[in-house]
DNA sequence: ATGACGGTGTGGCACCGA
């Protein structure tokens, strides 16, 4: 079973190229991130003649919105974060039944926070926090769980061009870093670091300065198995074809191989 | 210190993203 997830920011710009991308990689699930349209302005038919008929969407219009495409049914679809009223289309959590079983995937736009000690960094850490503690009930009844998405935090430094200067600041906060690893002590697993990646493997550049070129990228779009599923996992991978596109989004998809 | 690029919605730009 293969999953990607892909911020494309703005669905209704890069729809030809998620089109051309999924016949290239005919994952079985796709989870998309700010769709930035909303439910009414989805492209179910173009994405149901691609093979995906069974899609779970939670747009929103302008920012934010996501989305699951997928090849098998979905069911028990569920809308941002238990517990946690939010007024942004953020999270969307459905079950896939699937040849190899049934798997919880849950797919999140993270907060961005914008800047330490504002206001959305506050609410980044809140949401955070709401997160987490529905990811634990959640993995008490699903135990075959995979969390993916944009989540605006690079873990270490190995997933920014630049630890020493963007040290402390927004995506590179030890108060980030710290909510990451509270995912992780849930028993998550970052199965891109399940096995050797390149040096500089990012998955986001800025659309200035011509950051793709120089690789002056982060590592934010993330994959995470639970206990049950890490010794599954046979492959993670970043895309970095996509970005070579015309009007590609700043982000390009990860994709994660479970056996 | 600022803005750089791109998307959206509005309206001749502002706001947001990361």
């Amino acid at each position: 079973m293969k999953i990607a997830t892909w911020n494309v920011n703005s669905l209704s710009v890069r729809l030809p190229q998620v089109l051309d991308w999924l016949a290239a990689n005919p994952v079985d699930a796709l989870c998309l991130q700010e769709l930035k349209l909303p439910d009414e302005k989805f492209p179910l038919q173009a994405l149901q003649d691609a093979g995906y008929n069974h899609c779970a969407v939670f747009g929103q219009k302008t920012y934010n919105g996501v989305a699951i495409l997928s090849r098998v049914p979905l069911r028990d679809v569920t809308k941002n974060i238990n517990g946690f009223a939010d007024e942004q289309s953020r999270v969307i959590a459905a079950t896939l039944d699937t040849a190899e079983g049934a798997f919880r995937l849950v797919n999140g736009y993270f907060v961005n926070g914008q800047e330490p000690g504002s206001e959305k960094f506050a609410y980044k850490m809140q949401w955070l926090t709401g997160l987490r503690h529905w990811l634990k009930q959640e993995l008490v009844s699903t135990p075959n769980l995979v969390l993916v998405g944009d989540f605006n935090i690079t873990f270490d430094d190995r997933d920014t061009h630049d630890p020493e200067g963007l040290r402390e600041t927004i995506h590179h906060m030890t108060a980030e870093r710290e909510h990451f690893q509270g995912l992780l002590d849930l028993g998550l697993t970052d199965a891109f670091r399940l096995f050797d990646q390149p040096d500089k493997s990012y998955s986001w550049w800025d659309y200035r300065e011509f950051a793709f070129r120089r690789n002056r990228g982060l590592r934010i779009d993330h994959i995470l198995v639970s206990e049950p599923l890490k010794s599954r996992v046979r492959s993670c991978v970043i895309d970095k074809l996509p970005r070579k596109n015309e009007r590609p989004s700043d982000h390009v998809p990860v994709v994660v191989e479970i056996g």
